[in-house]
DNA sequence: AAGGCTGCCGAAAAGGTTTTCTGAATGTAG
DNA sequence: CTACATTCAGAAAACCTTTTCGGCAGCCTT
């Protein structure tokens, strides 16, 4: 910011304010501003110095009224605490952002009560489009279908068929890990996974068996369902390989379930990668980074589904016709010592 | 939603719409839906039937245009990624919502470009107030004092006095963990931290050092500074142990740092907390309640510090004068296994 | 019965911007 | 010199809501 010292006094600087120092009607003022033709381009030098000497910036909500669309979007979170919320808010921020385009943040708490209140303020705001974040990727209620405006579903997909939802693809995602640990020379592949209720972890062991069904190969006892939690991950591999010795690679279903997995083959002096791998999903670099050895992971690509998300709604705005149902975003592999001994 | 099934089709309704329905005057519609008096009950009545009906939600672009206030705030984030900026982003976004406010969320990644880019948009937008979210305790540069709606600035303070900062009392942080650590016995106290450069690593020290002194005591051996990282921590606590074996206590001064510190004890054999006590800051629950044993930390309370910083917002909103420079709010000490045996 | 009061409703203005349409001035052609 | 085209500026309407003020009944008081 410059020094700009002059009257920035009480009032908000108004189109009318820079007509009057320009010496023109406002009408003139507004289309030199606005690259209309119909200035004459000395005038329109005059309009723009008159301009940049007030800073004037042009009132949104008079525009915003007028025009019929705000220039807003609103951006409903089940659930900010979540973590895997924060990285698709971060791709849709970005995203809209570019264009001009501004986001109003609302979480619900993953309350419905308070989704419906902050859906009336949005509406009441005349947001253009909508973007709703869940935190899990299990189906959520619908918003209905006569909102007014387009609405997109990112991680937790709607209920309704008829809405467009972006999800990511545990399913090749659990595909993708089977397929390394393949690659890395394993075949007694064990799975420690979350909450059975949770579809996510349901889908990734689904992926995982696909892909070693097409080896001949089936995982190791049965997909131990439990919690998203190290602790649970310690006990898990304790059972498991007091159970299946044999087990040259434990899959987790998250980076945390892995954690756990490395404290407890540390404890019963198996060692990573060499005696066994371990892998997890979500690639949280907190975790993953600094694990015993840095652990291999599956990065979901959230930031990215975020922005993808966030294009939706600017083409629905253009009058686009983005489609409907749920569309699966890939995953990445993210490699690390856990399953590769470092060269 | 219930099936509404009117003409809901392409515009969106308006106070006109109501009005007419009601077989009123637009004006007399606007007093019966805002509870104005000079409206006979039935006549009120038959209104709110109206937009009941209508679904009808008052435009608060109009509204803002008209009452020279937008009910909006931006809430400016340096960095989304940022994990202390989420629970501050949380409380904010939770006190705003409870009144009629909404919130422009504008991450500027760390970018003053883009921060100023966003600051321009919110500008242009008519935000009613500011809240600038810094990612770390070190001063930041202010926006300036000629911005023209109250700024608050949280986490990060202003670099300028004249504003006003709410920010974690790390100083007492700090003097809150060597209390607590004094109050299990320990005397033979080190502190491992990370990066030198980070006002809230030094601040935290000192408050240590303060209580220390107070019972006559100095920390063991030099403060660590290092890297926020597990790895520091443990490569920290094996430089410690072999230097100072007679440490009973490491305050760390991050949980990632205090998870390193108790890798490394427990591969030393050391028990925790009989043979030595552990503890961290932050409170980053993740890691806390998933260490073995848990992590004794120090809160931040950052959540409410993000709800403070909206209620000053709200305040200066008011015409309340709220102050400026620095105000430090208190953490709240977390004890968990990592310090005092379960019983 | 006349004047005043209360209760209720509607007309109109305001807020800032964009757009359309009208009008004026200049230039060009016949 | 007249008729006409062209270029540019301004007046006014529109967007939607809130608020102020004026007015019209009906009722009460004297």
């Amino acid at each position: 910011m410059q020094p700009t010292g002059h009257r920035n006094m009480n009032r908000a600087v108004t189109l009318t304010d820079v007509a009057r120092l320009a010496g023109v009607s406002v009408a003139t003022a507004s289309k030199a501003l606005n690259g209309r033709d119909q200035v004459k381009d000395s005038t329109r030098a005059r309009v723009q110095e008159a301009a940049a000497r007030l800073s004037f910036s042009p009132n949104r909500l008079a525009r915003g009224l007028l025009a019929g669309r705000s220039g807003t979007v609103g951006l409903l979170t089940s659930d900010l605490e979540g973590r895997f919320v924060i990285p698709i808010l971060m791709g849709a921020e970005d995203a809209f952002g570019a264009g001009q385009v501004n986001v109003f943040l609302c979480d619900a708490r993953g309350d419905t009560i308070r989704e419906m209140y902050h859906l009336r303020a949005l509406l009441g705001r005349r947001v253009d489009g909508l973007l709703v974040v869940g935190r899990q990727t299990d189906p959520r209620p619908s918003l209905g279908r006569d909102i007014g405006v387009p609405v997109v579903y990112a991680y937790a997909p709607s209920d309704d068929p008829a809405d467009l939802s972006l999800v990511p693809d545990n399913i090749g995602a659990g595909r993708l890990a089977a397929e390394h640990l393949l690659a890395c020379g394993r075949r007694r592949i064990a799975h420690i996974s979350g909450e059975l209720v949770y579809t996510a972890a349901r889908d990734r062991a689904q992926g995982a068996r696909e892909r070693l069904a097409q080896e001949g190969l089936e995982l190791v006892g049965d997909v131990m369902y439990g919690e998203w939690s190290e602790r649970w991950g310690r006990d898990a591999t304790a059972m498991l390989l007091a159970q299946h010795p044999e087990v040259d690679a434990v899959l987790c279903g998250s980076d945390q379930i892995a954690r756990g997995a490395l404290d407890t083959a540390r404890d019963l002096h198996r060692t990573v990668p060499d005696d066994i791998a371990v892998m997890g999903f979500d690639n949280w670099e907190v975790l993953t980074t600094n694990a015993r050895p840095e652990l291999t992971s599956i990065d979901a690509n959230l930031q990215q589904l975020g922005r993808a998300a966030a294009q939706r709604v600017f083409a629905a705005l253009e009058g686009i016709d983005i489609g409907s149902g749920e569309q699966a975003l890939p995953g990445r592999l993210v490699i690390r010592g856990s399953t590769v001994a470092r060269r």
